[in-house]
Parts: C-alpha cells; structure tokens; sequence
DNA sequence: GCCTCCTAAAATGTATACATTTATACATTT
DNA sequence: AAATGTATAAATGTATACATTTTAGGAGGC
C-alpha cells in the first residue's frame, strides 16, 4: 500500500467521520492497521496537512482540524466565490454532451438523498456541474474546501435541514443551466450554500 | 535542519529562478545539500507538491512545475477572483492602523522596485493591502498562487514591462483604498493583475 | 541513420533501529 | 482538592540499509 493510498484512505475516513473534529492521529497505530512502516504514513500526514484536513505541529501528534466559527465562515465563502464562478463559466462553455451527465448526476442524488452516501453525490452533481467550465485547479481547489467542511459535517452527524428544498434547488440549478440564465444560477447556488452554512453553524453552542 | 525548514528553503529557491519550470530534484542531491538524510527532504518534497509547485509522480523524480497556456490563464483568473474579493473585505473592513502600514510597504515596494527583491516587495505591498480582510485561509490561496506564477517569472527572467506603470497602479490602489471607493480599486487591481498576465503569456512561443 | 532491446547505474520507496521530544501518571506541595 | 514537579512510557524525527523501479547508454537489427 503506497503513501498515496494511504492518504486517500485516511482522507475517506476523516471525511467520513472515522476520526471526529480534534481527534489524534498516530502514525504506529494507522502503521499496524495499513500493514507498513511509519514512513509511508507520515508521507500521508503531509499531503492531508497541505490539503488543510489535519494540523500538523513538529513532534505533536496529528489532529484533524476543528474549524472556529470564524473559520466555518472563511471557507463558505471561498466556496461561493469559486463556485459561484466556475458555474458561470460552464454555463458559458456548455455543450450538448454536458447536458446528459449532468441530468444523471441529478437523478443519482435524488436516489442517494436521504442515504449516508448524499454528500458523496452532492459534490458528484456539483462537480458535473462545474466540469464544463474547464477549470481544474479550481475544481480542486472547491473540492477541498468541501472536504473540510465535511469534517464537521460527517464529525457531528449534520444531515440537510431541508432534502426537499435542497433537491428543488439542483432541479432548479440544472434548469437555469440549460436556458443558459447565469444570474438565475448564481443566485439559487449562493442561497444553497449559505442555507448549508446556516446549518453547519447552527452545530456551534450560542456564543 | 527540520523537513519545514528544508521545504520552505526550496520553495525559496524554485521561486527565485534557482530551479528552472521542468528542472529535476533528486532527493539525493538535495539530501546532500542540506546535510540530512533523505526523509525530511520527502517529507518537504510532499508539501511542495501539495502546494502545487512540483510534480510528484511515484518512483519518478520530482520536478518544478511548467505551466501550459492554459494553466496560467486559470491561475490568472483565480488570482483576480480571490484578490479583488480580498481588497473589497479590506476596504470594508480597515481601521486607522492598517493605513500606516500600507503606506510604509508601499515606499518599500517604490525602492525595491529595479531590484532583484521587486517580486517579494510586491507581494508585501499586495498583503498588507488584503490583511485588514482578516481572512487568513484565502490570503493563503492567494500567496500560493502567486508562487506558482513566480516560478515562471523567476525561470523566464520575466521583469514587469512597465515598472513606472506598475508603481502608478501601487498608487493608486493605495488612494481607492482610503477613500474606500470599492468598485474604483477593484477595476485597477482587475486590470493590475491581468498586464501581468500578459507580460507573462509574452513568453510563450505564439501558437 | 533510426529504432528496439538489453544491461548497468542511479534514483526512489520502505523497513528497521535508535535518538529526541512529548505526554501520562503518580507523588509532593500548597 | 488543586496545582506543581518528576519519572516513566509513548510517540515522533531521522539515519541507515536494502528492495524495487526507473533511467541512461550502448549493442544489435532494420
């Protein structure tokens, strides 16, 4: 097993709520589990530091991050920022292939909705989604400001506040997308984020 | 000598032109350099990667990134989304104190101008600019992707094309930002960042 | 001359071993 | 009981050693 699959296995499981919020990551522990030595693992522990899913202090023990409100707050932001523009961009870009995976998405996160498998497909739609656009390093760059947010997502069992109204607003994203409406989507996908915000803070205790 | 040091010592040196866009780095050799084994510089070697400033493919040798066209007009792109973002939370955001301090990287950015230290001096001036935003996660984004230009720059020996205007803009920028005149400083930040752009694509042998 | 195949050299990936640092538990003091 | 100090245990950081993979160079065939 190589670093590299270990760091993708470790991200899978941080992402997944294996490891919660501030939980410790020992590198002799996921050692013995993976069946290596502790080099490949810190390997690992270096790209999900870079990627931002855990703190790593020299000498301290790796811990997955635990995101402060104001921190929460930076990166739904960032989110509807790059979001919000890449899928102008693919608007402007689409062709008629796009249209077709994009309608497959969606109807695979209409049957995954109310599963444990929801966040997976949400990022699989949005992804089709952004994808026409062309931009890869900032779909990567969205990708990860997802997985961090599922972290405390998956960390602290948060489900959609509203699956009906979540899943209207991709039917609605999709629609706007073939009539080619930029700003009917920007403002449906800005509003879908922040209602994702809004429930993620709704976790922190009233300051 | 610890596997952060060592990273951060490469990045300095693949930013500032010692290493080209495509050149090689053997772990040996750089093992060597620094007096350490080869460990810390994997580990530093995985940081890199994650920052995006070398490739790193399994059982082949690391190497500084080469832009493609495309890939610079993307970084462009995202630096005038996530900059112009910046400076309007700036603006919004700014006290008495951060004036001073703009105004003092400012003359700095004046002096180093001609000098070999243009490229870090601008990056001050940018920072000092965008910290008043108090959004520390997407001014790390922004210095990232500022690297990776800078690797070009640096491996090209790229100098800006019109130092006199490039410092008008500093000016001006400086200006907009105390009279709080957001949708003035955005469009010369839009424009700033996209000369460089151009004087960057320069280079590029025409398609 | 150019391509393919093969071999030797070199570089990478990982395990093991050991030095150093940090964390835990317990005794001591206030 | 709470806080401080100390000794033990545990975890991390790195060097060395060796297996595996890639790279470089040349011999041979087209």
């Amino acid at each position: 097993m190589s670093s590299e699959q270990i760091a993708d296995a470790l991200e899978r499981e941080i992402i997944c709520g294996h490891y919660r919020p501030g939980e410790e990551l020992k590198q002799g522990e996921i050692a013995d589990r993976f069946s290596v030595s502790r080099i490949p693992v810190r390997d690992a522990f270096q790209v999900l530091a870079a990627r931002g899913l855990i703190d790593l202090v020299p000498n301290r023990r790796a811990r997955v991050i635990n995101f402060s409100v104001d921190e929460i707050d930076e990166v739904y932001d960032l989110r509807i920022l790059l979001e919000c523009d890449c899928l102008v961009r693919s608007i402007r870009n689409q062709t008629e292939a796009d249209t077709s995976s994009i309608e497959r998405a969606l109807a695979h996160s209409n049957i995954d909705a109310r599963t444990d498998r929801w966040a997976d497909s949400d990022w699989m739609f949005h992804a089709s989604l952004y994808r026409p656009a062309g931009r890869p390093r900032q779909m990567a760059m969205i990708e990860n400001l997802r997985s961090t947010c599922r972290i405390h997502i998956a960390g602290y069992g948060i489900l959609p506040s509203r699956t009906d109204g979540w899943l209207d607003d991709h039917a609605a994203l999709v629609e706007a997308f073939k009539e080619r409406a930029e700003n009917r989507a920007v403002e449906i996908l800005e509003r879908h984020i922040a209602d994702a915000r809004k429930t993620v803070l709704a976790t922190f205790p009233p300051a």
